[in-house]
DNA sequence: ACCTGAACACCGTTCAAGT
DNA sequence: ACCTGAACACCGTTCAAGT
């Protein structure tokens, strides 16, 4: 498979990130140098740096790819489910290249797709009648929420399953007693639920705050 | 200032741990390699493979040394102010060690102190009587936003001057109306606050799903 | 403007050796 | 068991050169 297309084709930031993210994809971000990606590319080892300053713009340009997965409903006037809706596709996105995450907190998420992600929020509560002084800080909750879930739940995924099998069957009970006593309730229930779960109370609590005011 | 102590003590995992730290919050994670730190130690350049399997390793315990400075509040009976100061200081133990923030994102916060600041939570929810299948996903809500709240704020008090002054002034309007149109109603409000806007919202959810029951 | 190829100054880690 | 010192196989990036 060769997902970086024709080799002769000319070199532009968008065919080098989507050559990165295939390469990060696959074998993991460490595996994502400037040689590899090169070879990949059919260059040579500098080629990148005709379009990239350094790494860490070309992996800011990584994530924005990521970001330019997720699905923008429409802001109709209603809020409750657009805004569920994109904050699952969001975390769907996030979660689906588990190895860019770390990128993610070096580089943020600032790119042209992120701020499109981001702008299509503040639409949905806007056209429902928001409050402007509500609007940012709702949106800012739901994004935080969504970035830490990711972030727990790729850490959780790629932990080697002898360390995950530890955390779950032989954490002391003394020490953690609490911790301990729920964790079943916990695993049985699915991750994405889980974060439905949470980003429906934060849904609650928006729509509480907008009736108080 | 000597922060890793005398340089003839024998070395230890906590004493590695916290020279590690000390060269992360002085100079960026980037700064800590394991020469530099055998060298702040007074050692060899491989005297911390002794302790440590890996790099990996070392920085899970410097996650946790961080996850250390997390204030406890006792689990009394009540649950929304002991659980809203956990959030906060969880956060602040983050924002405190900025550098740190990325190897968060690799080795996930899975320590010993990370683990009884998780079974704090838990405890401060089960004595003010929710019930145990609530409990843990209130518990991961409140972790994943703090973590992520942690993330963004980081990610942009890092980002160069320029460069933060463009995402502020020099977006463009016609692509990004309703962030361009919210953003000075977000930059009014400080960061601290704004993540207890968010920490508020989802305790008022999570109080509403136990009512709900 | 875009790409090359060699070189520089690193890095984490392996290994054989010392105490 | 803990620490050393040299070496290995890399890495991102600089630089001078080509088209």
């Amino acid at each position: 498979m060769e997902a970086s297309g024709d080799k002769r084709a000319p070199l532009s930031r968008e065919r080098i990130a989507l050559a990165a993210l295939a390469i990060a994809d696959a074998e993991g971000l460490e595996a994502l140098t400037m040689r590899r990606l090169a070879a990949e590319l059919g260059a040579a080892p500098m080629a990148a740096y005709a379009h990239f300053a350094d790494k860490r713009e070309l992996l800011a340009e990584v994530v924005d790819a990521v970001m330019g997965e997720v699905d923008l409903p429409e802001a109709d006037g209603r809020w409750r489910k657009p805004l569920r809706r994109l904050g699952m596709s969001f975390r769907s996105a996030l979660v689906a290249h588990p190895a860019v995450m770390p990128a993610v907190h070096v580089c943020g998420a600032r790119g042209a797709n992120a701020l499109t992600v981001i702008d299509r929020a503040h639409s949905i509560l806007r056209a429902a009648g928001f409050p402007d002084e509500q609007v940012g800080r709702a949106v800012e909750t739901i994004y935080a929420f969504a970035l830490g879930s990711a972030s727990l739940e790729i850490a959780w995924a790629t932990l080697d399953p002898s360390a995950r099998h530890a955390q779950i069957f032989a954490l002391p009970r003394s020490a953690y007693p609490d911790l301990t006593a729920v964790m079943p309730h916990v695993l049985a229930v699915d991750v994405e639920d889980r974060f439905r779960y949470g980003l429906d109370r934060i849904l609650d609590g928006l729509a509480g705050a907008r009736r108080a005011r």
